[in-house]
DNA sequence: ATATGTTAATTTATCGACTATATCAAGTTG
DNA sequence: CAACTTGATATAGTCGATAAATTAACATAT
């Protein structure tokens, strides 16, 4: 018997002297053929060291890849740093592991699906990807897309209900119509800068999640009569400390100084405490901070922040969840206020 | 003109009144056919809304499929969480984008590299897979490997000198022959458990870092005449707060304390030093601690973690364009003593 | 006029598998 | 003994493409 290094069905079956079929059968429909002969065919194929049907070709054939493209919102670098994207990560992992389908990882600054689209099942797209063209294939490719965080209008998606959610996390830092509020928001502009919103009421009718926690935010405000300056809302292209902490010293060093800051992230509210300590200031004598997300590094931060805990990994269970049964489902998740001491 | 959802090569062909091969080539060969016929057909095919060859086929008939698969140590839930995991991956990501390869995460829990194999180009493995049947496999896989902090005898690999850089640290924290030690290793046993290690002497021959990084503990010991007691080693299966916080615990409780711990993780060091902090241990006048790995946090934490810095990003890229290049060079990369308050 | 070369397009075999249909042998039935 | 099942295997077409070989048309050289 030779021994290849590299079999195909065709080979092996000449090999046994059997017919290709005998051997696909062997592997793919066991009512097909006698016991007796599977068995023997398997024996055969595992000695020589033919591992079973390419999947490549199997895939091609069947049209089933039992791979999903994970759409990241931005680049894949920045996905891994993010605590709340990881766990997301881990929440999708952990489920389509069960089920044996692999995860390939797509970034959302490419221009198109094309690289990948042929590969895999379908997709899981966790936030709106930068480049908006990814956004327009996502509504018509004929695969199944599953969105976390956003919605295209023609799928199932996991979202949480962000207006809400951090118009009471809001309402809790706020105390009065004397509060000097700042907003650090997070991707409230398409571009790509850090930099100041002048004009927010552009956002007032976004559907992308920074603007819709600005409007539960700005209905906190408006509750409590406080005003909201021009100058007094930033736009942090990326949740990482660099960016956050340069966009905090500006709004710290802004006059009237804000007493407080209400932050679209937690990494963000983190970088803004630390600032806000090296300043000198107190927290949350001087100034109240709140973030959003609920990440570990927040629980362990002295003063423990206040911040409203989303759990990331169900959001990634849910939505591997949803692609697997392919139900066209729009799922809210649960969010919960979690009270530190920062606000 | 008819407005196929899903055209192939073939029924476009037929479309236009030309062959395959003229739209083939006409995407893949322009030299092929006349400049003039090419526009029309890649006008055409635009028009008719066919984006190209197929991915799946291509790769079939050309066996290249721009896709690595990224074998990961653990599950991918725990390589998401890890800091030290997150910015090597954020290296591999960084370079293969630039290439147009996608990445596609494989679990080092799997059994098989059969479910991937048929549709990647190679693999990048980031430490040695827990599971042991996936070692061998790469040993003899017929594809392009490059390891990660270990090596498999046949291939590309990156490393750090595991064994001097720990030395380093160890000759840091250590005083003089009254030190009483505890070392909290991780991955030290197969065994996914979290226990001590009685029988550190197995380890002395072992290559994976654990070993490695445990044997240059070993000499600075040794160099300073300092005794380690039997039950003074920890093994952590994962470097997560949980394990590390237990077992953190558990040392800082022995008796005679210990007053230098060497951790062979930062998020373990990071783990240690609340503990301690906790106890009502001043750092470092009662308690010596380090770490590895040199991760942003341990920078921020008061007091500064002395450890070791890796850079890890830079790790990544360097995997990634051994990858691409296909150079069997074994690489090793630089590391660098930190030192902060610590230790 | 024959041989040689170039260019552009088509034909055909192939990548590695799946599956509908056809074939065949053995055993049943009327 | 023809007709009909039944169970198993073999054949050929297909998935969607690439690439080697081939043909046809035309240009240049001897």
């Amino acid at each position: 018997m030779s021994k290849k290094n590299h079999w195909t069905l065709k080979s092996i079956a000449k090999e046994l002297g059997v017919s290709n079929a005998t051997v696909s059968n062997a592997f793919n429909r066991p009512d097909q053929l006698s016991k007796s002969r599977r068995e023997s065919i398997l024996a055969a194929c595992n000695e020589l060291g033919y591992f079973g049907p390419n999947k490549a070709a199997q895939s091609l054939r069947r049209g089933k890849f039992n791979i999903v493209a994970l759409v990241l919102p931005d680049s894949i670098e920045y996905m891994v740093s993010d605590p709340v994207a990881s766990s997301f990560m881990r929440g999708v992992a952990s489920i389509l592991e069960k089920d044996g389908i692999n995860l390939l990882l797509f970034s959302g600054n490419s221009d198109s699906l094309n690289s990948v689209i042929d590969f895999v099942d379908g997709f899981i797209c966790y936030g709106r990807p930068r480049n908006q063209s990814l956004v327009e294939q996502l509504k018509t490719v004929p695969k199944h897309v599953v969105t976390v965080d956003f919605d295209i209008d023609r799928n199932a998606s996991v979202n949480i209900n962000n207006e809400q959610a951090s118009y009471e996390v809001a309402k809790h830092a706020l105390h009065n119509k004397h509060d000097q509020v700042a907003i650090l928001g997070l991707r409230l502009l398409d571009e790509n800068v850090l930099c100041r919103v002048y004009d927010h009421h552009e956002c007032e009718a976004g559907q992308s999640i920074a603007h819709q926690r600005l409007r539960g935010y700005q209905k906190a405000l408006t509750e409590l009569d406080i005003p909201i300056a021009e100058d007094r809302i930033w736009n942090i292209p990326e949740s990482s400390e660099r960016f956050a902490s340069i966009a905090a010293k500006e709004a710290l060093c802004s006059l009237p100084r804000p007493n407080v800051m209400l932050c679209m992230s937690d990494l963000i509210a983190l970088a803004a405490m630390r600032e806000a300590l090296k300043l000198g200031l107190k927290i949350p004598e001087d100034i109240r901070i709140v973030g959003f997300d609920g990440i570990d590094e927040a629980q362990r931060f002295v003063p423990k922040l206040t911040t409203i805990h989303q759990n990331s990994e169900e959001k990634g269970a849910l939505a591997a969840n949803l692609f697997i049964t392919k139900e066209e489902q729009k799922a809210l998740i649960n969010y919960e206020l979690q009270l530190g001491q920062s606000g």
